[in-house]
RNA sequence: GUGCCUGUAGCUCAAUGGCAGAGUCCCUGACUGUGGAUCAGGUUGUUGUGGGUUCGACCCCCAUCAGGCACCCCA
């Protein structure tokens, strides 16, 4: 065992079980993403490091991502997000995309990150956009999707919520408040960081990166204001348009949430498990009508979000939300009794496979107890016996694990007799 | 990059500085043509690694590696 070379930090082996899970999880994305009528895409995994050095944010690009120079010379980094690709495959087709696109996708990311819970180096992230449209409704729209997966998962609003907020507006509240321009970055990440410090240290912070005793009240006040949102025409539309969604008990208003990718330029959201094991956000996203133009395109606006596989994996084990997946594939064992029997028990399974059934057969003609064992332990529902007793009469023993009950039946009934059992479920 | 915690059987974990153990899993049998239950028996270790202290170290000390948690950032 000492001789096995590990897997890369941060990534993780999926054995069968584990991708049960993940294809669960895709499956359950695209049911979501398609009821709005979201179109499946994917973008390389490979990317010049120049398409994210404009936009994504100093961090992500310097510190947090997979770069090394190929063959040929260039600077290539494994993609740790999918939103610049986006961009540049909308730019690159502006002319004969039927817009507005809705357009989804479900793939691996990597950033070179320190290990911690809910956090890996190599993730599935969903990623879902709508392009085209800059409007509350469609923001809306958006978060009504996030909505509808957490209640696909089983996350109710008692469990899951999604906050949001608006940088337009936060910059509106800003100027009222005399912070300059220049300053609103800074400000924000003030207020990112807010929940993170202790009161005392985050209010010297705030003293420190330039804001009068005056301008710290006044914020204070506004990020104690759940009902602020009203002083904004677009947050009250939003919120307007997602009770028409029926999305409207998931989601709250919150000033505290701005978010730190550059790009966003208007609503942003996250959501969060209520109770709260991970304190990370389930997914984050919002508006960015900037991008497009960035990388190269005809200014075109935008809004999205994204989802990681590890938080939503965690709260969802936690809360026991994760289905019991089958294990194989397979519900029908054919077991094979001895050598001579062999052929007989291929040709069964072969027969029942070309009626549409799953089948496996065992592949050597070990004990019986091993091949009741190794059904039982695959989690299949169906074990059929072609023994010298079957043989000699045309019959095949047919039993079924769930009541562990049997019957001796004529091979040419065979067939049914499965089909019945399997459709008890 | 900073701080704290943890490394013992495949897995989950015990063991006042004094013979390294239990549960689970696996294997065998009770049941030679029947799994999941029960019972009996059996296998499983360089105690992360390297030094040191000691008559004696899983235990104490130092170093190192790995993992976890928090900070930073973020899905």
């Amino acid at each position: 065992m000492k001789n096995i070379i590990p897997p890369v930090k941060g990534t993780r082996d999926f054995y069968p079980e584990q991708m049960a899970v993940r294809t669960w999880l895709y499956a359950t994305v695209r049911r979501v993403s398609e009821s709005f009528g979201y179109q499946e895409y994917e973008a390389p995994i490979l990317e010049a490091l120049a398409l994210y050095a404009a936009k994504s944010g100093e961090e992500l690009v310097k510190k947090q991502s997979y770069v090394f120079t190929d063959r040929g010379g260039e600077e290539i980094t494994l993609r740790p997000e999918l939103t610049p690709s986006l961009a540049r495959m909308i730019a690159q087709k502006q002319g004969e995309l039927a817009l507005p696109a809705r357009w989804w996708s479900f793939g691996p990311f990597w950033r070179y990150e320190k290990m911690q819970k809910g956090r890996s180096r190599e993730f599935f992230q969903w990623n879902i956009d709508l392009l085209g449209v800059n409007s509350a409704e469609a923001d809306a729209e958006m978060v009504a999707v996030a909505a509808s997966f957490l209640k696909a998962v089983g996350l109710t609003p008692e469990k899951a919520c999604i906050l949001v907020n608006d940088r337009r507006f936060m910059e509106a509240e800003f100027e009222a408040l005399n912070i300059t321009p220049a300053m609103k970055t800074e400000v924000s990440g003030l207020v990112d960081r807010r929940e993170k410090m202790e009161p005392a240290a985050w209010e010297a912070y705030a003293l420190e990166v330039g804001l009068s005793p005056a301008q710290l009240e006044g914020l204070k006040n506004l990020l104690a204001d759940k009902e602020a949102w009203r002083r904004s025409a677009d947050l009250v539309r939003l919120f307007a348009a997602l009770k028409a969604l029926g999305a409207d008990e998931y989601v709250r208003f919150d000033p505290n949430i701005v978010r730190g990718l550059l790009y966003y330029t208007g609503t942003v959201f996250e959501a969060f498990d209520v109770s709260g094991s991970v304190r990370r956000a389930i997914l984050g996203g919002g508006r960015y009508d900037n991008l497009l133009k960035d990388v190269g395109g005809e200014p075109l606006p935008a809004v999205g979000f994204a989802m990681g596989d590890v938080v939503i994996g965690i709260i969802l084990q936690e809360l026991g939300l994760i289905p019991t997946l089958a294990t194989s594939p397979a519900s029908v064992l054919v077991t094979v009794f001895s050598a001579e029997l062999q052929p007989g028990s291929l040709a069964l399974a072969a027969e029942l496979r070309r009626a549409g059934l799953n089948v496996n057969c065992y592949p050597e003609p070990v004990k019986l107890p091993r091949q009741f064992k190794f059904a039982d332990r695959m989690g299949m529902r169906v074990v059929l016996v072609l023994g010298p007793d079957e043989a000699a009469n045309g019959n095949i023993t047919v039993k079924n694990l769930s009541s562990g009950t049997q019957e001796v039946l004529k091979r040419t009934a065979v067939l049914e007799a499965v089909k019945r059992i399997l459709e008890k479920s």
